[in-house]
DNA sequence: TGTAAGTATATTGTGCACAACTGAATTAAC
DNA sequence: GTTAATTCAGTTGTGCACAATATACTTACA
C-alpha cells in the first residue's frame, strides 16, 4: 500500500538532501566539543589539516583542497592568525599571493589533534564499511553538483 | 604498499567527515539557482516544505523536525513572515508558543516548489539506489551522534 | 610600451547555525 | 496557594558560507 506520506515529493521524509543536510549538521556539533580543547571550529580545523600537511600554500590552493573561498577564508585565516597559529606572509614572485604558515605554536597544536579522529570514531557507532560506503557517496554527489558549474 | 598518506589519520583525504561535509555545501549550492526563483533559501524551502504539510505547528515543533533550535529558526521565520508567506500567531492555550500558519500566498508558492525535487534530481546523475543508500547512511549516523546527547 | 584580459586576495552584505542567556508562561511540589 | 522547576520563544554575539564587488598585481598581445 503506497500513501501519500510516500509518494509526495514534497515530503520532508522523502528528502535525501535533508538527510545529507542534518548529518553534516549533527557532525559539526558532534566535533565542537572535541575542537573546543583546541580552541578551533571545524573549518578552523580542516585549514589546520591542510596546512600541516602543505606548508606554504596559498589561499588559492587551499581553498580548492577545502571548496571554500577567499570571502570565506579570509576571515578565518585572520582569526588563526590571531591565535598564533598561523602567518600570512606574501609570496615574493607574484606580489599577489599570500603564503600560509605554521608557526610553532600551530605545529605543536598538531599532537592534540592526533587524538581527534580517534575520538570522533568512538560517537559513531556505524560500521567503517558503512562509513566507506557513505565518503564514496558523498565524493559521487560532491563531484556531481561541482563539475556541473562548469 | 600503505603509503603515508593512506595511514594518515590527520589527511583530509581520509577524513568522511569533511566529504559529508563538502557534498552538503555543495547540495545548498545547487539547490541556490532553482530556489532564487521562488526567493527562498534552502533552510526556508525545508520550513515551507513542514509548513505545508503540518499547518498550525509551534516553532518547538518545527525545530524538532527541522533538527533547529530557536536561535535560527525565529529570525528566518520572520524573514518568511516579512514575505507574506506565513503568519506568526499565538497559541490560546499557552501564551509561550508561537503558531505558525502559511498565508494564500504561501499556499500559491507551493505549486512552484513541486517541480524543484525533480529539477533537484536532474542535477545528480548518481543512480536512485545508491541515493536510496547514501539517505539511510545520513540518517543513522544522524541518530548515532544526535542520541547521544542524553 | 601601453592596454586589455585574467588572476589572487580582500571587502561588504545577507542569512544561517549555534551557544549562552533572558523573560514570560506553565506545571509541579510542597 | 506560593514557590520552584520546567518549557517556549526570543536576543545577543561569534563564526561560517557565499554572492557580488573591488583592488592590486601579472600576463598577453597589439
Amino acid at each position: 500500500m503506497t500513501t501519500e506520506k510516500d509518494s509526495n515529493p514534497l515530503s520532508l521524509d522523502n528528502q535525501i538532501c535533508f538527510s545529507l543536510y542534518s548529518a553534516a549538521n549533527a557532525m559539526v556539533r558532534a566535533y565542537r566539543p572535541l575542537l573546543n580543547k583546541l580552541d578551533l571550529t571545524y573549518p578552523q580545523y580542516l585549514t589546520m589539516l591542510v596546512l600541516w600537511e602543505h606548508e606554504g600554500i596559498s589561499v588559492k590552493t587551499l581553498g580548492d583542497k577545502l571548496h571554500l573561498d577567499s570571502g570565506t577564508l579570509t576571515p578565518l585565516l585572520k582569526r588563526l592568525e590571531g591565535k598564533g597559529l598561523i602567518s600570512r606572509g606574501r609570496s615574493e614572485k607574484d606580489e599577489r599571493v599570500r603564503v600560509l604558515h605554521i608557526t610553532p605554536e600551530g605545529e605543536s597544536l598538531r599532537e592534540s589533534a592526533m587524538e581527534i579522529p580517534e575520538l570522533m570514531r568512538c560517537k559513531v557507532g556505524t560500521p567503517t564499511q558503512s562509513l566507506v560506503q557513505l565518503k564514496s557517496l558523498c565524493d559521487q554527489v560532491y563531484h556531481e553538483l561541482a563539475v556541473e558549474k562548469s
